[in-house]
DNA sequence: TTGTTTACTAAACACCGTTTAGTAAATTTG
DNA sequence: CAAATTTACTAAACGGTGTTTAGTAAACAA
């Protein structure tokens, strides 16, 4: 049976249809700007069509989600490609900051809005995150087991570095630097790529 | 005239009263389970009459964070007692950590959510986290003019610290952690305390 | 006492996510 | 091929949101 096969392609379709709309959607207009109903005038459906393809708004902005993970996957293998584990954690890094600086929107539904993750409790795993992710642990293993940092466990430079680089992403695009007076944004980027290198620098092992 | 000035207290305390609500409301129910009419609800007023004293629900919410803002500030004045800046710094780190992970709806409204943001377009400058801020930035000054940091320039120390603070308390909050394997909720809160210590122990000037 | 200001609200507007009931077309069955 | 059934879709409604408008009753001033 042919049918069966070309409805599920054409169910996958529509579903594509869906996501892509949702992720250009969320990127032009933002988190408060991307509602059901405008997705579903931008397809040229109804509303309600949607929900025979996502049970609600959080699973679709799950997929959202996804997709922008796949985005950081790729500016990392693309842009961290040193062979060195050191630089390349430093690549790292530096992609991290500028695709978070970049994409203020998806980097809010990657890291800090609630609404994908609502879907992940009735999930076994989150593994949206899991390759970007993984591209950063395996890099900072090897500079662990390289001795070259001055932590001793794998996990706890993980979350430090990551930390620290998502700490001033996520105080930069909420605007609360806005307590601290400077000259111009350019001025408060600029520092924001050297404080993560500085950072680096003081997590490095000593000689 | 002493009618127009019990008519100004009267107003003063009306707004009060609203405001008293929806910080309540904002502490049990968050930020998606406050809205104007249940706070109108809670005072037994109609919504409209919350637009008689707030322009619109951003300038409520901002009064809301202000709140918050004192609280963190009674917490440091409280918590951060020692005379030894370095020593205060760490229990100032600590206080800030702990608020963040017992009061997370508050934590997002100070330090994430975009709506009390709005207003600071329209005003001077952003003076909600003034005197919290003015705590944290005095006792690194000390800490920097007694080389007690690796840090020369104390916008920079600031800045790198309460980024990551921000930065463990952020992902923790948003259930970003969920990427790395933890054996209980317990063992990631002590891993944050730990890596906050372990994080200015990084930056304590090298003997 | 009359006129005016003040404090408040009912009702509406324009959105939102989501559900229900119904329709028309595609497909399967006899 | 005709009838029965499944599929894909939608109009309309439900209950919620922030906000505005028009109107009312009470308090105050003249």
């Amino acid at each position: 049976m042919g049918i069966s096969e070309r409805k599920e392609r054409e169910k996958q379709e529509m579903k594509e249809r869906i996501l892509n709309a949702a992720l250009s959607m969320f990127i032009e207009e933002g988190y408060e700007g991307t509602s059901i109903r405008k997705i579903a005038d931008a397809i040229e459906y109804s509303p309600a069509t949607i929900y025979l393809y996502y049970k609600d708004k959080d699973e679709l902005l799950y997929d959202v989600q996804g997709e922008a993970f796949d985005k950081l996957y790729r500016v990392f293998s693309e842009e961290a490609v040193s062979k060195s584990p050191m630089k390349r954690l430093e690549q790292i890094c530096e992609s991290y900051i500028r695709f978070g600086l970049t994409h203020p929107e998806l980097y809010g539904l990657m890291f800090t809005y609630n609404s994908p993750m609502n879907v992940v409790d009735d999930l076994p795993i989150w593994t949206n995150a899991e390759a970007a992710f993984r591209f950063l642990y395996d890099t900072i293993e090897a500079s662990v087991q390289r001795d070259l940092l001055r932590f001793t466990d794998i996990r706890e430079a993980v979350v430090s570095i990551w930390a620290f680089a998502h700490g001033l992403i996520s105080l930069h695009n909420s605007c609360r630097m806005k307590v601290i007076p400077f000259d111009s944004p350019e001025q408060l980027e600029q520092l924001i790529y050297k404080l993560t290198h500085q950072f680096l620098n003081f997590v490095r092992a000593l000689p």
